[in-house]
DNA sequence: ATTTCGATCATTTTT
DNA sequence: TGATCGAAAT
């Protein structure tokens, strides 16, 4: 699809796009292009929060586009689908405005554009039969990868309570940091997992067999997908090829990408020529996945010729005292690159530092907090309750529902992980990859009579057949099952006749299962809403293939206190994890337990590396804010998993990373306030008037 | 061979 | 609280 794209000079009446940019915004988005088109050294852009980095990003592939770049040469790498989606409708604004066409003209979309892992799928589907790959491979999301290591992991005997090996989870985790850091297993096992140290050889042996299942089930794994990208790239003739497919290679948020993802980024792009990358080293919340700020700080050396720098430190986004305040928070970490973001959007408020006894009256805080907001005119949407760990937020939905407020909760997936849609989703892909195992165990075992045995013979025999489908249609079964198996037979042969549209196989999936699910939980009317959804969702994608793929590769984010879509047109209230949150802003953000043990979160406190990690998490939390910013500080809190409903309980402190020494840039409030107390708290009766319990016993006397 | 039940244990953030 | 593993009951 080629674009009519008039000459920049031709253009003269339609307004500069620039324009609207500041210099260093403007330097980015032209660096190589018009009077610097002699430059090509590659770009790498600090853009502090609430820089106007998407803005920034967006206007440079306009720019390029409008000198004469193809869309579909351009690959944009951004850390989420969302993120990618973002990007694609600015770029067309921008365009639009630019050269001032009508709004109903089509604009070149950038085909190329979503997240590693998502454009890593495609690839590899494409040059899949030069790579020695299946093209119809399935793809594993966590839960079916630790499902397989588990697997694994029993088979070869390392499952034995009194052994204590280390969980599926565990190795899984192991396994993945290895291939993402690039780091050989020891060091890994020394650095992240000292207390695995001991299984290093059986570690090995584990993870050996599992690459094994997962080539012999012609599936892979998120890993994979960056792992098999990389490797094709040091094939030179194709590295070359793919390389040159390619004038611009653009990625978001490179603070939190990690050594493998640097590797291909080099390997695309060996000079640097047409490599653009964006990021903030303060923001890099993502290690824990591999990502490592390494990739950023060196970066302008890694190529023969270096980067040039752009920094962007006018905030656009947050009130002088909340950058005051998060300036000061960051600007105690150990390492990073000097900048400080400053603003001339003045206010007389500090934020809020808000002392309240305990996680409940957290809760009504933010609860009448919102409230108050919205009837000093801020949507409820305008405003977002931000928190480290998923399960922090349980009291406040709860606050939330009793008093009718709508909300939306990002981060702590859910709808992926009930059993009824895995079960779903397993028999989709099993018809999609008759060899992976994982999804064909648990679709067998759903039918009564069918165990693990059995579910064991079959795929064995299947996965060694040339024709699966014929082994399963002849496939004998205990006589329990018959009946039922020659119902899935003839719904698995007709999943796996071509003549049968996507989205029609769902529907007879669908069909086939709802008995099952009946069957199976006391709670199906609720679950098979779920179905439902499923079904509803799966009319967005244009094939069996694309659905199942990019629904592991893109999960839906949110869940809402209801199953089913939140009425995307209503108010609702934000609920997020810190790092869900990420790349967004809200007029008014609260914080939840911004205490120690919380923040940070005592699971990692472990070194020096976590520590900081943690202190950016509250960094990009405050930084979400433009123009209230409440950090709420509960005294006393609940330990979340405890046996048996007891009320153990903590006294936390405030977190650490705000010093006495910064206290001033804060307003600090207690509450409820002495005295007035009683209304707000409600149960804190002085003196009882009545004991009805002496009553009661006095009555059998 | 399956299913169910009871004891034990770990416990974040996500593509 | 919820997942996981092993053993007992179908």
């Amino acid at each position: 699809m080629q674009y009519p794209i008039p000459p920049p000079s031709s253009a003269p009446a339609a307004p500069d796009p620039l324009a609207q940019l500041n210099a260093e915004q403007r330097d980015a988005a032209m660096h190589g292009t018009g009077d610097t088109a002699h430059d090509t050294r590659p770009l790498l852009v600090i853009a502090g929060a609430g820089s106007g980095k998407t803005n920034t990003l967006a206007h440079r592939v306009a720019n390029l586009i409008r000198h004469g770049a193809d869309p579909q040469r351009m690959m944009l790498l951004t850390f989420s689908r969302r993120a990618a989606q973002e990007m694609e409708r600015r770029v067309g604004s921008v365009l639009q405005k630019a050269l001032g066409l009508p709004g109903t003209q089509s604009l070149p979309g950038l085909p190329w554009s979503g997240t590693f892992h998502g454009i890593g799928a495609r690839l590899l589907r494409e040059y899949a039969g030069r790579i020695g790959l299946e093209e119809s491979f399935t793809i594993h999301d966590r839960g079916d990868a630790e499902d397989l290591m588990g697997m694994v992991r029993h088979d070869i005997g390392l499952s034995e309570t009194k052994n204590r090996f280390p969980l599926k989870g565990t190795c899984l985790g192991i396994y993945s940091r290895v291939l993402n850091t690039r780091d050989p297993l020891e060091k890994v096992l020394q650095d992240t997992y000292p207390w695995c140290s001991a299984w290093e050889g059986q570690l090995k042996k584990l993870f050996g067999a599992y690459v094994e299942a997962k080539q012999q089930q012609n599936v892979l794994d998120y890993d994979d997908l960056l792992l098999f990208w990389a490797e094709m790239m040091a094939e030179p003739s194709i590295a070359q090829e793919v390389g040159e497919r390619f004038d611009h290679l653009l990625v978001d948020e490179y603070q939190d990408t990690n050594r493998l993802q640097s590797e291909i980024i080099l390997a695309m792009k060996p000079t640097g020529q047409g490599v653009t990358v964006v990021g903030d080293d303060a923001q890099s919340i993502y290690s824990f996945r591999g990502a490592t700020v390494r990739n950023i700080l060196e970066f302008p050396s890694q190529f023969a010729q270096p980067a040039r720098i752009v920094t962007l430190e006018r905030n656009y986004r947050s009130t002088q005292p909340i950058l005051d305040a998060s300036n000061a928070v960051i600007g105690e970490a150990k390492e990073r690159h000097a900048k400080n973001l400053w603003t001339d959007r003045a206010a007389s408020h500090r934020p809020q530092l808000l002392l309240v006894p305990d996680e409940a009256s957290q809760a009504r805080w933010v609860a009448d907090e919102v409230l108050r907001q919205r009837e000093a005119g801020s949507a409820l949407k305008s405003q977002a309750v931000l928190f480290r760990t998923s399960s922090h937020s349980a009291a406040l939905e709860l606050e939330l529902a009793r008093r009718s407020i709508p909300f939306v909760k990002f981060g702590g997936l859910k709808f992926l992980e009930a059993a009824h849609v895995k079960d779903m989703l397993a028999l989709l892909r099993f018809a999609q990859n008759p060899r992976g195992r994982m999804a064909g165990f648990r679709t067998t075992q759903l039918i009564p009579g069918i165990g693990q045995a059995t579910a064991t013979r079959l795929l064995d025999a299947m996965s060694e057949a040339a024709q699966p489908l014929q082994v399963l249609q002849s496939f004998d079964v205990p006589s329990q099952a018959r009946e039922e198996w020659t119902r899935f037979a003839a719904l698995y042969a007709q999943l796996r006749d071509p003549a049968v549209a996507w989205p029609a196989d769902l529907e007879l999936a669908k069909a086939w299962y709802l008995p099952h699910l009946e069957r199976l939980h006391d709670d199906a009317t609720v679950r098979k809403l779920d179905v439902d959804q499923l079904v509803r969702l799966a009319a967005g994608y244009g094939s069996r293939e694309r659905f199942l793929t990019e629904l592991t590769l893109d999960p839906p984010q949110s869940t809402s206190d209801q199953s089913g879509v939140p009425h995307l047109d209503e108010d609702y209230l934000v609920l997020s994890t810190i790092h869900s949150a990420k790349g967004q802003e809200w007029k008014a953000v609260h914080v939840l337990n911004v205490v120690d043990g919380c923040i940070p979160s005592d699971m990692a406190t472990g070194t020096q590396a976590e520590l900081e990690e943690e202190r950016r998490l509250l960094y990009v939390a405050m930084t979400r804010a433009r123009e209230h910013l409440h950090l709420i500080v509960p005294h006393r809190f609940y330990v979340t998993q405890q046996s048996g409903g007891g009320d153990r309980h903590m006294y936390a402190s405030r977190t650490r990373f705000i010093s006495e020494a910064m206290a001033e840039k804060f307003e600090r409030i207690t509450w409820p306030q002495a005295g007035a107390a009683d209304a707000a708290a409600g149960a804190k009766p002085s003196a009882p008037v009545l004991q009805v319990r002496d009553r009661a016993r006095a009555a059998w006397r």
